[in-house]
DNA sequence: AATATTTTTTAGATAAGTCTAAAATATTTT
DNA sequence: AAAATATTTTAGACTTATCTAAAAAATATT
């Protein structure tokens, strides 16, 4: 049995090693927990003590096996509570999170498999996000930043890199969601803002969100 | 913000007064925490710092109108989670509590009372126990154990008295549930045993058993 | 290659929550 | 009312998770 701290840093740790496969400095990890580098190598420690990472001092930490499962299977936890909220509760997407972050560290298996069977066993979350299964395994989906499509060139936005928020009500507020097909139909030389269409509509963003928005090119 | 600990405290306090109005004991409290007493005079001594029992050494705790508040609103979550466990996530009522007892901490209004309206405004729990509204306030319906009942007197089965798992499933093989009609044909004066009756099936329970079902009485 | 800078680890402190053992107080029995 | 017993509190220790400040190691700069 993890506590909800340890937990949260295997979480952290596979989250960054999916950014850069090589090892995750303690750096990295005290920015993504916001907390001190004392405080992670002090985990990291603990961690390897219990066979959760492979950890060498001054080299940084991966996920053991182990840790790579309990890992996978808290991200799957939160990216379901997400879709039942969204989903049965009728929260919107941005106000899940924060309830998921709590929701995912409790201990029930028959629970969390129950839930994915009342869901219909959703593949993706709310924010475009693969959701793994019970074996943990899940989709992977080739997915490039809107912000590589040239003109003309068409896209399914995925997901998003930044899941803030404020960039969540952006994108309420500019009706853009999860698997709008959107066609990039010119792109401002001067500062690489994009106009596009999506449905009927026209819009124009800035590069910084064309660089947020994964789509799968057709 | 409380500590999940500070919350249990709060419940087991709240419980507690249910049952002897006057001031709650030390031990009562180790008692139900399964704990020891100075580890719950070192709580109740951080629950009166935080006014949230009144306390005076050797006098045992009450909850102030604060605390009572909290504790309540605990209640109601745990009860709403057993009540969406047994109906939408179809567990048994013997399965939910010890799920119910970590999902009671999560902290999100909007949660619990979206939660709430997705199972329509329930007010009695799996277990017969009433559920808090939003406001704090609930059902207080007139109950006698099944064992004060004179032969040929009828009743609603309300609630009981003992949840743990064994008796639940108890219940639950003799095909005994809450609103049960049950008619008391005749009680064996040596051992109290009782002859019974529900829809067309008789059944004999023990007086231990009949101690432990709540009803009202028709 | 030596120096400066950054990163990481260690040492020591603090807070929450628990425990055991001993002391203090309250209650019951004689 | 004194003695015996039970309850409650205090004192001190331990664990987990965090922090600050200092030391050690790694990396970058000159
Ligand atoms: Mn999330
Ligand atoms: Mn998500
Ligand atoms: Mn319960
Ligand atoms: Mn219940």
């Amino acid at each position: 049995m993890l506590s909800f701290s340890e937990e949260n840093y295997l979480k952290a740790i596979y989250h960054i090693e999916q950014l850069q496969a090589d090892g995750v400095s303690t750096n990295s990890v005290a920015k993504k927990m916001q907390t001190k580098a004392s405080s992670v190598t002090d985990m990291l420690q603990k961690l390897a003590d219990k066979q959760l990472v492979i950890y060498k001092k001054y080299q940084g930490a991966l996920l053991s096996e182990k840790g790579s499962k309990i890992a996978i299977s808290v991200i799957r936890k939160h990216r379901l509570w997400e879709t039942f909220l969204v989903e049965k509760l009728n929260f919107s997407w941005d106000e899940v999170h924060d309830v998921a972050e709590q929701l995912e560290h409790i201990q029930s298996e028959k629970l969390i498999d129950s839930l994915d069977a009342y869901l219909k066993f959703p593949t993706i979350d709310p924010h475009g996000d693969p959701i793994p299964d019970k074996d943990g395994n899940f989709v992977q989906r080739q997915k490039v930043k809107l912000s590589t499509l040239k003109e003309n060139e068409l896209g399914i936005l995925l997901t998003i890199n930044d899941s803030t928020d404020e960039f969540l009500r952006y994108l309420d507020n500019k009706k853009i969601a999860i698997g709008d097909k959107i066609n990039v139909l010119s792109i401002e030389p001067f500062d690489k803002s994009i106009q596009l269409k999506i449905g009927k509509r026209e819009l124009m963003i800035t590069e910084e969100v064309a660089e947020n928005l994964l789509v799968s090119p057709l």
